[in-house]
DNA sequence: AATAGCTTCATTTAGACAGCATGTC
DNA sequence: CTAAATGAAGCTATT
């Protein structure tokens, strides 16, 4: 890609800049420049949070609108995607910005201007060899050090690898990292560095027994309230501004706010929010949550529904709130600064026990303190382990340097899925290109492609097995999974499975079957589950589709079982909190179980139907539905209608209407049990107008 | 006899992307 | 190779 003229370019960049009030250039936004950012040159930009990479993004994107391509944004996260999709928005307002991710894929994509979405939304997009990819110049990649992550990383490097080859310009976002030179060779980037930031951090070390914090250039003395270094530390510091307090696990988050809530004191505000919060967040979990924000404390973790973590969000933004104990979610996710940081551990068990977490995460969660434009530095205070030196600690953590990126394209899942990816969207055609391709990955870069390439032999022969891939190129079922997006493993799974599988099937075969599949996130048994487990396997054993087999051991398919008994109880409409008590699950953890399911029962519904397997489709398909609404099949006409969920459509079955036809016809009947607003709105929604339906008092 | 308070012992521990086509109580 | 907080169960002291 080249400037048409990048002379005019960049004179129209400098008018953008003092038309949005920009007059002076922060270090690493000047050196991107005189990197060539207008001459579409590759960037990797890896700099502290708040040093000015957004702006060098929309430089770049900018640049690219001027010289006629688009541009897309890519970030790790659906809620980051949502945030720079609306500032996006404003910024250029002459252009079509469009969003894409899981949830939400906007209509209108193919006539975007800008796109922002998730890497795996870029990597179906570039599956599907979609024509408008052609007319992209840059790509900007957000938090691009996430290559290194084991779950996320291989399906970024695979992206950006293709985008890379296709010729479009990379400006890749970082934080700081230990090998920013590999990154910058592997993206054949010019590398911009810098550690400048706007507002100062000053990072220290809390010795737990003496309540002293040790500052590079000076020790302060925290006053003892609470008998807790941490919260003590959270209460210090909040006499300046409002404090993020990085608890270890969830429950320390809920505790943490409930104690710091008892010593605020509630005003017009908070009591706005916290009934805000008693209205959006339903339960017992809202209940505890609008006391504490009613005194402006709040917890956050991804137990909470969505709904409910934006509204925490919002309600800290807002100051209103003024401590936020969160788990890591806060971290790496949403922006949101504060006067203070404090994180109270930096060790965390893992399945190897007590494990330290890396200085790039401890960076990340430190880096939350200082606010651009209110503070004028920033405070992060780490609690040290009762009996470790906090001189060590600080050495350790504070003027650490961060962790070297690895490349995590290893592992036989990554490899599997990501060489299906590329020879069904046919990226690569042969040995040979596979082999180019591997060799131009961070991967191939950094140590040599030798190693990867014998393990992408073996992903291939494992493909071939699956019926996925015949020599180099992918079968037609072999596309119709990589289009669906599930894990090769678990379509060669669930597809023998049910080819074995003659007979009438329930519900909880068909949840426990797609449970057991890699795609779906593995809940941990509680020991005192395992006994109970084993009974219910063995009374309902007749039901389950996968026993052992080669490729799923026991205990996953116990603990999918688990998984799968919590989604029965969901679409025989055992209301949320019930199940939430049974299984020890959050509202939250429902909320991802049910949507990973409908995601899963309908790709595999599509891919039964594919070779044949009508009556497993069907059945899939229909469980789709009642996954997504919490019914039973009796209910899946009923809440199709629009404004009619879960509750409602049982209330309306009850009353004797059963059917879409039921609803229109007596509309009357439905208006006394869900409400006359609900029935209009419904019916005007359906293309039936409310004027049609006669209206008959009660 | 009921119960608050203490001790002991076992148990548990963060997070979150993807398909598809539009709106819960 | 590694910890610590939580919660249930069992026990004692108190009213």
């Amino acid at each position: 890609m080249r400037a048409q003229n990048p002379e005019g370019a960049r004179l129209g960049l400098k008018e953008w800049l003092e038309e949005r009030g920009i007059r002076r250039l922060f270090p690493v936004q000047e050196l991107a420049l005189q990197k060539g950012l207008t001459e579409f040159k590759n960037l990797l930009v890896s700099a502290p949070t708040g040093s000015g990479k957004t702006l060098v993004a929309e430089m770049a994107i900018k640049n690219a609108l001027d010289n006629g391509y688009k541009a897309v944004y890519l970030t790790p996260l659906r809620s980051l995607a949502f945030e720079k999709y609306a500032s996006l928005k404003k910024i250029f307002k002459d252009s079509k910005v469009a969003l894409s991710v899981g949830d939400y894929h906007a209509p209108e994509v193919g006539e975007a201007d800008v796109l922002v979405a998730t890497y795996e939304r870029m990597d179906s997009l570039l599956r599907h060899n979609s024509p408008w990819l052609k007319e992209v110049g840059t790509v900007v990649v957000d938090e691009v050090h996430y290559v290194g992550d084991e779950e996320r990383g291989p399906t970024l490097e695979v992206v950006v690898t293709r985008l890379k080859l296709m010729g479009k310009q990379i400006v890749a976002l970082s934080a700081t990292v230990g090998n920013p030179e590999d990154l910058a060779s592997w993206l054949d980037a010019e590398l911009v560095t810098h550690d400048w930031r706007p507002v100062k951090l000053e990072e220290g070390v809390m010795d737990p027994s003496s309540y002293e914090v040790l500052f590079e250039d000076r020790v302060e003395e925290v006053k003892e309230v609470l008998s807790d270094p941490g919260l003590d530390a959270a209460l210090h510091y909040m006499r300046e501004g409002q404090a993020l307090y990085f608890a270890s696990t969830r429950k320390r988050a809920e505790n943490a706010a409930k104690k710091i809530s008892k010593l605020l004191k509630p005003d017009k505000v908070t009591k706005e929010w916290a009934e805000r919060v008693r209205i959006e967040v339903e339960g017992e979990l809202g209940e505890v949550l609008a006391k504490m924000v009613e005194r402006g404390a709040a917890f956050h973790h991804a137990g909470l529904t969505n709904e409910a973590r934006l509204l925490v969000e919002e309600a800290f933004r807002s100051g209103a709130i003024k401590f936020v104990a969160a788990t890591p979610t806060l971290a790496a996710g949403v922006n949101l600064p504060a006067r203070a940081v404090v994180i109270e551990r930096y060790t965390r068990y893992t399945d190897e026990g007590e494990a330290p977490i890396s200085v790039s995460e401890y960076k990340q969660m430190a880096g939350r303190a200082g606010r651009p434009g209110l503070d004028v530095k920033g405070t992060s205070v780490l609690v040290a382990r009762p009996k470790a030196p906090p001189e060590e600690v600080y050495e350790r953590y504070v003027l650490g340097q961060p962790e070297d990126v690895r490349s995590a394209l290893t592992s036989a899942r990554a490899l599997r899925r990501s060489l299906l990816g590329l020879i069904a969207s046919k990226a690569v055609n042969s040995e040979a290109e596979l082999v180019e391709f591997i060799e131009e990955t961070l991967f191939g870069v950094t140590e040599g492609a030798a190693n990867a390439i014998d393990d992408a032999r073996r992903s291939l022969e494992f493909l071939k097995g699956a019926g996925l891939v015949e020599g180099v190129k992918a079968t037609p079922l072999g596309t119709v999974v990589a289009k669906q997006y599930v894990d090769p493993l678990g379509a060669k799974v669930v597809l023998g499975a049910l080819k074995r599988r003659k007979g009438k099937t329930t519900a909880l075969g068909y949840l426990h079957l797609v449970a057991v599949t890699p795609d779906m996130p593995k809940r941990g048994l509680r020991s005192s589950e395992v006994r109970e487990l084993w009974r219910v396997a063995e009374e309902r054993f007749d039901e389950l589709l996968i026993r052992d087999d080669e490729y799923v051991s026991e205990s996953t398919a116990l603990s999918a079982l688990k998984v799968a008994l919590a989604l029965e109880s969901w679409v025989k409409e055992e209301p949320e909190e019930v199940i939430a008590k049974k299984y020890g699950f959050y509202p939250g953890d429902l909320r991802v179980l049910s949507d990973t399911a409908a995601w899963l029962v309908h790709a595999y519904s599509e891919i039964a139907k594919f070779v044949g397997l009508y009556k497993h489709s069907e059945a899939l398909a229909e469980l789709e539905l009642r996954l997504k609404y919490g019914v039973s099949e009796e209910l899946v006409e009923l809440v199709q209608i629009p404004y009619i969920g879960r509750v409602r459509a049982r209330a309306l079955w009850n009353a004797g209407i059963r059917s879409k036809e039921d609803f229109v016809k007596r509309a009357d009947l439905a208006a006394r049990v869900v409400g006359k607003g609900v029935v209009k709105r419904a019916l005007e929604a359906m293309g039936l107008g409310y004027g049609l339906v006669k209206w008959v008092k009660p």
